[in-house]
Formats: C-alpha cells, structure tokens, sequence
DNA sequence: GCCGTAATCTTTATCGCTAACAAGAGGCCA
DNA sequence: TGGCCTCTTGTTAGCGATAAAGATTACGGC
C-alpha cells in the first residue's frame, strides 16, 4: 500500500517554524531575516534556505506589535481621478523607496466626514507618519493628527496654520499672480470657469487670489460658471461655449483646471476663435496632458513632484527633527500660447 | 506657586486607560468599541464617551494579533498613472465599501521583481484576500500566491490560467474583434501604433490578437510603431505624423490605447485629413477623455469599473466559496466616427 | 592551563488586544 | 425558597514577533 504524504497542513508558518527546519533559536532567525545584529554567516545562509525552501513570509502584525515600530506612512488624498494626486503620490513613493517606509494610500472623496474615518483608520494601524492633503479639517481630524505622536505633513497648500509641518505653495497667490499676468497682457472682460466642489478648498483659494487682484485693479469677473461631474475635458467645451454665448464680449476666460481649459481650448480651435488675440485662456496645474494639445494652454504647475517628495522628506526624518517645519514652494508661471504677449 | 499640569505624558493610549477611565474590564470596552456581544446601553453609553473625551484610538496591530483576522484586501496594480487603474479601484472600493474590508494600493511599475516584493510586502500583513493586476507572475509570485491561505483574484485579463480565481476580459479576443471590424468596414492598409513595455502583456495580447484576425483574412500589418514614456497625447501625435510619413498610403491606424489615440486623432483633424473616409483610427479603453475630444474615437471598453467590483465581490465572499471562480466580461464595441459605417 | 573579551546564540518577558470560558446578578417558576 | 435561565461582565491565556539581558562558545595571551 503506498503510502501518501499527509495533507498539506495549512496552519500558516511562523519563525518557529523556520527555526526547527534551521536548528536555532527563533531570535536568531528573527535576526537574520531582519539584517539585524551579529549572525555567523554559516547560520544565516542556513535560516536563508530553510525560510525559502519553506516559503516563510514574516508577520507584520506580530513584529509591529513586539517593536512598537511599523514602517507604513499613510497618504491621504480626495481623490485618484485627478490625476494631480497620483503624481503627487510618485513624489513621496520616490522618495521614500530607500527609507524602508511604505506609503499606504486613503482616499477621501472630499468629504469631510469621510477624512475624518480615513484619518482614524490610518491611525489604528500606528503608522510612522501621516502626509494630508489639505489643511482643511474637522476639528475632531485636527485632534486626531495632532495627538498621533508621529510626524504629520499636511501638503499641497499653505494658506493656513498646520498641525505640524506643511508642504505646498499658496494657491492664493497663484490666482493672484495669474490675474497679475492676465491684466498686464491688456485683458479686461474676464470670466471664472470652475468647479462646485465646495470642499475643493485649493481651487476655492485660487478663485479668491484671482478676483482679490482683479478688485484692486478696479475689476471683477464678467461672468463664472461651475460644473461638477463627468469629463472634464467635455465640461470645459459645454461651460465655454455656454459662457460665450452669454457674455460674448469676454475677452478671457481662467479655468479652475488643465483639463476644463483644454476642453475649452479645443473649442476655440474648432470655432476658429482667434486665440489669444480675441480670447485669452488659462489653466491651472501644468498637466502633462496639454503636451498634446495643438497649442499651449497657459498654466501653473503645482510642484506636485516636489511636494510629494518634500513631504515625504520629513516623515523620513531626512529633514532633522524640527518639530514643525513649513515649505512654501513656488509654482512657476507658463503663459503658453494662450495669452498675449503685448498690451 | 501655580501647581503646573504635569507635562502630558505622550504614551499612547490603550484599552487599559479607556477601561480605566470608565470603569469596567478591557474586554467590555473591546466588546463596545467593536460592536460585538452583549453589553448593556448605559455601559456601552459609558464607554463610548470615555473612549471618544480620551481620544482613543484602537491599535489594530495587536487586535490583529490577537484575532488572527485583518481587514485589508491588497490591491496589487502596475501604474497609477494610467487612468485604467484608478478607475478599477473604483470598482473595488464601492463594493467593499459596506463589508468592513479596506484596500491597500501596492504599485509595481510593471516590474516583476517590484511585483515579487510587492507581493511579500502584502501578504507579511496577512490580508484577507488579495487582488492583482494581470496573470503573468514570477514563479516566486505565484507560489507566494498559491500559498497565501487568502482568496486571490487575478484581474484584466483573462487569456490564461489563475493561481485561483480570476476577472476580466480577453484581450486576444478583443484585438481580434476589433480587427474584424475594421477590416469589415472595407480598410486594408492598416498600422499599429502601441506601447514599448514588453511586461505590459495585455496590450501585447491584443496586438496579436488583431495580428492573428488580420492574417485569417489574409493580411498582415502595414507598419507598426512603439513609444514609451511621456505624454501618451503628445506621442500619439507624433507617431501619427511619423508613420504616415513613412507610409502615406495607410487607411486605418490602430492603437493601443485610447491616449495615444486621441492624440493621433486630433492630429488628423488639424490636417484636415479625412476621418474616417480617407484613414480611420481605433484605440481602447473607453476612458472618460475621449467624451471631449471634437470627434468620437472608435473604441472598446476594458469593463474596468465591473471587473473591480466582481473581483471585490470574491474577496468578499459574497460569490459563495466556490474555490476559483472565473469571470469573463465582454467588453463593448464601439466604432464612434472614425471608422466608416459600410465597406 | 586559566581568564578575559568578543562574537554568537538563547532565554525571558512583554507588546495591546481578543477568543473562550467563567462567574455574578437578577428574574421566573414551581 | 431554591434551582435554572438569561443577561452582562470578568478572567485567563495566548497571537507571533522583538528587546533586553543572559548564556555559551571561540580564541589569544601570559
């Protein structure tokens, strides 16, 4: 009768497993799979083949509990479908690929109720740090970041006072310093096309910045229109040509986003609408998407790169131990094609 | 002389304090805080308020521990910069959305080592399912898969077999049914234009796919043509203009993707070229952009959002424990105005 | 041959929480 | 009144790893 091995025991493997198959102590298995401490590099090679011949794979939670150390940092973003938030997310991943640390990803939709569960639930898993997007928060989230005990970066935006260290550039400014540019080029009749997401607090700012300039230069906007929901690129063409048929003596339009602006640039186009000499046009973010397009959109880029990496400095600890540190970066003005150049 | 407050002691909360703080054992404040077995109103009253004035937040590292249960699901992708992924995230994150089970984002850059350690780096956190992107896998991955004691759903493609379940479509299948439309609606000299990435096996798939429908027809491809990195608009223009240069008799160009595509597509308009009479143009994915450009791409959609939620539905177990199930979705043609409506 | 120091490896005691079982408090019925 | 439930709450014993400290060689030097 032949005999037949014994079903496969599923009981998932532990260190004492590799232990026995390699003859030492647990701890020293333990050591070796970490690179930690004095290990005979006899006995290591020997707790290397027995983990892999046994197809160990270390346990987290229990190494996270014993060291009261995990090597995640959680990331929380409104959103994926923008894609300024996986970029920015490249930054930090980049960054933190040679620290051993690991970015955990949340995403909040821009609800506040829901930062607040996403906040909570990346704190449960005791990270080592926490990067926000926004510096917007519910007074419960301000508590929670505050007393996490662990370094918490909030990016993107520095109009604000932070918890404890902020990564951004002032979106204030960029609207201010965009409606400075569009005033210098001669513009007068100026629309805002946006959108309604009351919790998009950056776009709200830049919105702000922009009308604060064109006050003080003894304007405001001619005409705004805001849209939420579906593509971008396709709302842009609906609201600008909605926009223009409304106020047909517009002479700009500045777009709360790249992709709106492109929609609305590809209009033009069609329409054969002179621009910029008729109409000016600008966006915002510098996406790589508008390399494609027949003209160059003026736009801003939002260091999404550098602030991904910035952030992702701190909670490093690459950046010393200054409790709160606060880094205003400097978004860079492009006036394309789309904007005149003379008066 | 003021009594100071003695200095915060920043030690991190535990059940100890919360049970401390109201009074009764640690095991009821778990009991309350998880919602689980019996506690009466006025103490469950009790331990909430105390819990939420100290700011306690659970630490799931040893609750893991202690339960052996975890409620992460890995997801498991190659890019976050390809609009086709987040969008599956989508998909995933509604349906597990009411099931206590969060995803974890690992991204591998389409490398398969990055895949291999990805996939460690998931399952050391003991997940309870975990989800990847693609069937082709190192044999390290797809030991560490088989032996992961977790449900394990392969998703995109199907053209191949699972470790254990799997969801998606085919992609042969999809080259060759979009290569049977084109060559029934009377084109012939037809190009390709895709990516250089050799791990990016789905697109490859549908290359051959729509290879082998050209072939049964007789035919073969009039010229071909890769890129890599990049603005995927921007390089669809390019490659448009570089390849009818090299071929100006071509009448059907088509790509990899619908990126690429729409960058190729505007490039006709702006030539005046006659689309789809003279050259017609097909990518795939059917992602939300093309909706804004100035005329409808020919497409086919990848089912991302469905192949997302039917994969979340496994982990979940809402699918019934059948051990490896395997869905197929058909993806939908859909030839918009770039290819001509009779042969 | 004995002892000291360094190099290796082992032992012991948690880490913070939960499963499983135990125990006290009332209430109901005979 | 006593026994038996039911409803709540408490006790005990790990989960699988690591920190810290102890034990065991290894090896020279005198």
């Amino acid at each position: 009768m032949p005999l037949t091995s014994p079903p496969p025991k599923r009981r998932t493997l532990t260190l004492r497993d590799v232990s026995e198959a390699s003859g030492v102590s647990e701890m020293t298995v333990s050591r070796v799979l970490r690179n930690r401490g004095e290990v005979s590099a006899a006995t290591r090679a020997r707790v290397l083949q027995a983990a892999k011949a046994l197809g160990y794979v270390p346990n987290r939670i229990a190494g996270g509990l014993a060291s009261q150390r995990v090597n995640l940092v959680g990331v929380i973003i409104p959103s994926l479908s923008n894609m300024v938030f996986p970029e920015v997310l490249r930054g930090i991943s980049d960054e933190l690929e040679d620290t051993g640390l690991q970015p955990v990803v949340g995403v909040t939709n821009y609800l506040p109720e829901r930062e607040d569960r996403v906040i909570y639930e990346m704190l449960s898993w005791r990270p080592s740090g926490l990067i926000v997007a926004g510096i917007e928060h519910s007074d419960a989230a301000r508590a929670m970041l505050a007393n996490a005990g662990v370094p918490v970066v909030e990016i993107m935006d520095v109009d604000g006072t932070p918890v404890d260290s902020m990564v951004g550039i002032s979106h204030l400014r960029a609207g201010r310093e965009m409606a400075k540019a569009i005033l210098a080029a001669g513009y007068r009749r100026i629309a805002f096309l946006g959108t309604q997401m009351p919790n998009d607090h950056r776009a709200r700012k830049r919105m702000q910045g922009f009308e604060a300039a064109l006050a003080e230069a003894g304007l405001e906007l001619a005409d705004r229109e805001f849209y939420s929901g579906g593509s971008a690129l396709l709302k842009g063409r609906e609201m600008t040509e909605a926009v223009l048929k409304r106020s047909p003596d517009l002479d700009f339009i500045y777009y709360s986003n790249d992709m709106i602006g492109g929609g609305g640039l590809l209009w033009c186009l069609e329409r054969g609408i002179d621009v910029p000499g008729q109409l000016g046009l600008a966006g915002f973010n510098g996406v790589e998407l508008l390399d494609g397009l027949p003209c160059r959109l003026a736009t801003m880029d939002a260091c999404r790169i550098e602030i991904g990496r910035g952030a992702a400095e701190i909670v490093a600890g690459k950046a010393g131990d200054a409790p709160g540190i606060t880094i205003e970066l400097t978004p860079r003005l492009d006036l394309g094609d789309t904007v005149r150049k003379t008066a």
